[in-house]
RNA sequence: GGACCCUUAGCCAAGUGGUAAGGCACGGGACUGCAACUCCCCCACCGCCGGUUCAAAUCCGGCAGGGUCCUCCA
């Protein structure tokens, strides 16, 4: 299994720190307000590659944060006039409803802030004992320029990024790349310190609470590529004074989703929320069908053809339930022989393998569509009808593609004989009705 | 201004040296009592110009267009 690593920029070998186990971190919302389509890309991503470690059998302990402490939290806050911690709590549910529209799994280690608070007060504590910190008037910066291979992540140099920053000047600060980790304030919601009444900059949170919940260097780090530089990059350089390791082994990131080649982002505006837009799960397909680090464009005549896409998967997948159910010839155990079927798992799991590559997954489970559908007619097929359906099953599953449709009543299934036995005698209004019928009840 | 990336058919999108996957749309067939679904066939000299090579969409250089980061943003 191959992994591009962004930390070394090549394509790796992926080998856990501890053989069957895979610890990931994906960097979470900073909840102030609802997501859109684009906030969800990383979300449902990383869900598809925790569903893919865990169907080769692997146990994943997966954590992605909530930033509930920040300043445009309090400033929402103030304007809405309610307290910061309401506010963030209300975001953390509407986060957590959107990404369950979507499929993605909610059980996953959801560290806060506002809980971490002493973890984080620690580990600034500790790069101040370790003089990669200093205090001034009550915040604390990180000493960028005592460590060595800062900007080993995002590729850059210490003296480029000085000279061409644009950052306004810090007066106070050693150095104008030093970042904040701890900021004296008495605006809004803050916490009390050895270093001030104020709050934690949002380069630590992280860091700390993956040192918390794992305890060591993890497997794998993800986010958005525009998380790298600074917030990845400050992550590494502060896991390197603490730790001496670079917080994962493999890091991910994926690329972003613009909107009609426009950026999509809450302060352009150009925003489709994920709460607001209908079709949920064409949104994953359309979300997993490019590469995750290539950009991805939304527009609403390329969404369109997903729609399409996902009807024809629906469509399958319930022809082939449909067909199974009512000769009652599901087998859940049943062992796939077909090689064809096997070959088409074969490409998938391939495709999977090979840097999550679900563009071309998404390939190998449209051939399967096409298998399914040429093999749907042909009579005395149901083994290999149930073979299909078990790898349809084992496909979607790992990509999160669901298709509700629940099981056929015996009642139905009598009706649906009579509908089949009246057209075979040509008796069509008898057949329309009972049609009629099997659609009210659901059943078609 | 600096760093980096991208450009494949009408549209979306794989492919990283050996001669262009797949999907959507279009067109042509088939199946069908009607409808829906579905199946088969058809559809590309890979932004432009040069170079390296027996061989390039794939490597190198230039040009054009688009984007990301350097600043809050997943």
């Amino acid at each position: 299994m191959k992994i591009y690593n962004s930390y070394t920029d090549q394509l790796e070998d992926f080998i856990p720190k501890h053989p069957g186990k895979v610890g990931m971190y994906v960097c979470g919302p900073t909840v102030y307000n609802f997501i859109h389509i684009g906030n969800a890309r990383p979300v449902v991503f990383f869900d598809t590659v925790r569903r893919y470690f865990e169907s080769k059998g692997f146990d994943v302990t997966y954590a992605s944060n909530f930033t509930d402490v920040d300043d445009k939290i309090i400033q929402k806050a103030f304007e809405e006039n309610i307290p910061e911690l309401e506010l963030s709590r209300f975001y953390i549910d509407a986060f957590l409803k959107d990404i369950a529209s979507l499929n993605c799994k909610t059980d996953y280690i959801q560290p806060k802030v506002t809980e971490y608070m002493q973890h984080i007060i620690d580990y600034i504590q500790a790069l101040i004992d370790k003089e990669y910190a200093y205090i001034i008037e009550g915040d604390v910066y990180f000493r960028v320029s005592k460590l060595k291979d800062y900007g080993a992540l995002s590729n850059r140099d210490i003296d480029e990024l000085i000279s061409g920053s644009r950052v306004n000047v810090n007066e106070l600060k050693e150095n104008p790349l030093d970042f904040t980790l701890w900021k004296k304030t008495s605006e809004g919601i803050n916490f009390d310190s050895q270093f001030s009444e104020g709050r934690p900059g949002w380069h630590t949170e992280c860091v700390a609470m993956i040192d918390d919940i794992f305890g060591e260097e993890i497997d794998i780090h993800g986010g958005g590529t525009d998380l790298k530089f600074p917030h990845h990059e400050n992550e590494i350089a502060q896991s390197k004074v603490i730790h001496n390791h670079r917080v994962a082994k493999y890091w991910m990131h994926n690329g972003r989703l613009s909107m009609k080649d426009v950026k999509m982002s809450k302060s352009i505006g150009n925003v489709i929320l994920v709460k607001d837009f209908e079709y949920k799960m064409p949104l994953r397909y359309f979300l997993l069908s490019t590469h995750y680090r290539s950009p991805l464009n939304y527009s609403e005549e390329s969404f369109l053809m997903y729609v399409k896409e996902f009807e024809k998967l629906e469509n399958t997948y319930k022809s082939v339930f449909f067909k199974l159910d009512i000769e009652d010839a599901f087998d859940d155990n049943k062992e796939i022989q077909n090689e064809e079927i096997l070959l088409t798992i074969n490409d998938f799991n391939e495709n999977m393998d090979n840097d999550f590559n679900t563009a071309n997954a998404i390939t190998a489970l449209q051939a399967l569509l096409k298998f399914v559908n040429q093999n749907i007619r042909k009579p005395n097929n149901l083994e290999i009808l149930n073979e299909a359906y078990l790898a349809l099953k084992y496909m979607m599953d790992i990509l999160g593609l669901v298709v509700s449709i629940s099981r056929i009543k015996k009642e139905d299934r009598a009706i649906y004989k009579e509908w089949q036995s009246a057209r075979k005698s040509k008796d069509f209004s008898t057949a329309d009705g009972l049609r009629k019928t099997l659609v009210e009840k659901g059943v078609l």
